[in-house]
DNA sequence: AGGGTTTTTTCGGAAAACCTAACAAATCAG
DNA sequence: CTGATTTGTTAGGTTTTCCGAAAAAACCCT
């Protein structure tokens, strides 16, 4: 339905308008990296399909569709970043991927990475299963291996 | 510098060719579901690049560069449909979202997602780890849970 | 209120991908 | 070898997303 591109300026709109009380053009464009004639030409085109409310020289708002849009791909942001947090990935880089990785995922696959981060993050060996994995990344090799544990030879 | 579909088309041709022997426009049509005149657009544009060797009405060869290339996209994509897999993505649905992911991924988000591949798979608990997660999936409970080991309350 | 600054908008244009329709080359079958 | 079929190419057109330059509106300061 709606495009990759789309889809941002849904989110970006939605983050600005959650920390500033309203989205202008301006902060649009500089969240995602362009100028404000593509802002302009956008917020038109989702105005037209009904996702925000613009009038000009005035800010964006989102629709009631649009602000559940904006706000499923933020949860899918959020799910993925907290993954690749648990797996060492820097915020930084963490933050950018998910942005790549958030349009487009089948719902069974975000599903099972919001299944994978519960489970570590509320297993009860959590901290010791964070513990050896940083050792293995850094070592490669598992702190626990030939303990007598089965591990395969 | 090579846009994701570029890059699509390179892996595709990879693909093709190692099971064929050689790439023909109208495989790389189906492989990639779309029309032949696309096909013969981008390859053109490939051929352009130095990333594959095109002569009209014979097939398309990757050239070192365009390999060396197709062969990153493809590694990527088979580290992180394993990771799918793991977490029990159905094979197709991985397949596809790694397409949909494996680029502009950041090199550290790559990896550690390899590392966290090896370090389940390797690990002494791997069947044990699995069917707890299998089971947390359907319940929603960790199976190991109040017994015991540490849990917070 | 007037003048300067900032912000927004419009306009024209470009690149990437895609398509259909029509034409051209290659291949195959008798 | 020739005609039918398949495959590949060209031409022309669309959509999405971006840009810079210039015009217009809004804002701010004295």
């Amino acid at each position: 339905m709606l495009s990759r591109k789309a889809e941002d300026y849904l989110e970006a709109i939605l983050n600005i308008t959650e920390e500033k009380g309203h989205a202008r053009i301006k902060d649009i464009a500089i969240t995602l990296g362009v100028r404000p004639p593509s802002v302009v030409e956008m917020v038109n085109r989702l105005d037209k399909k009904g996702m925000v409310e613009y009038r000009k020289y005035d800010g964006v708002k989102l629709t009631e569709v649009g602000g559940k849009i904006a706000l499923i791909i933020k949860e899918r942001h959020d799910i993925i970043k907290a993954f690749l947090e648990i797996i060492n990935v820097p915020e930084k880089i963490a933050d950018k991927d998910a942005c790549t990785m958030e349009h487009e995922l089948h719902a069974i696959t975000t599903t099972q990475i919001k299944n994978l981060v519960i489970f570590v993050k509320d297993a009860p060996e959590y901290p010791q299963w964070l513990e050896h994995f940083n050792e293995f990344c850094t070592t490669g090799k598992h702190p626990c291996a030939g303990r007598g544990r089965g591990h395969k030879t």
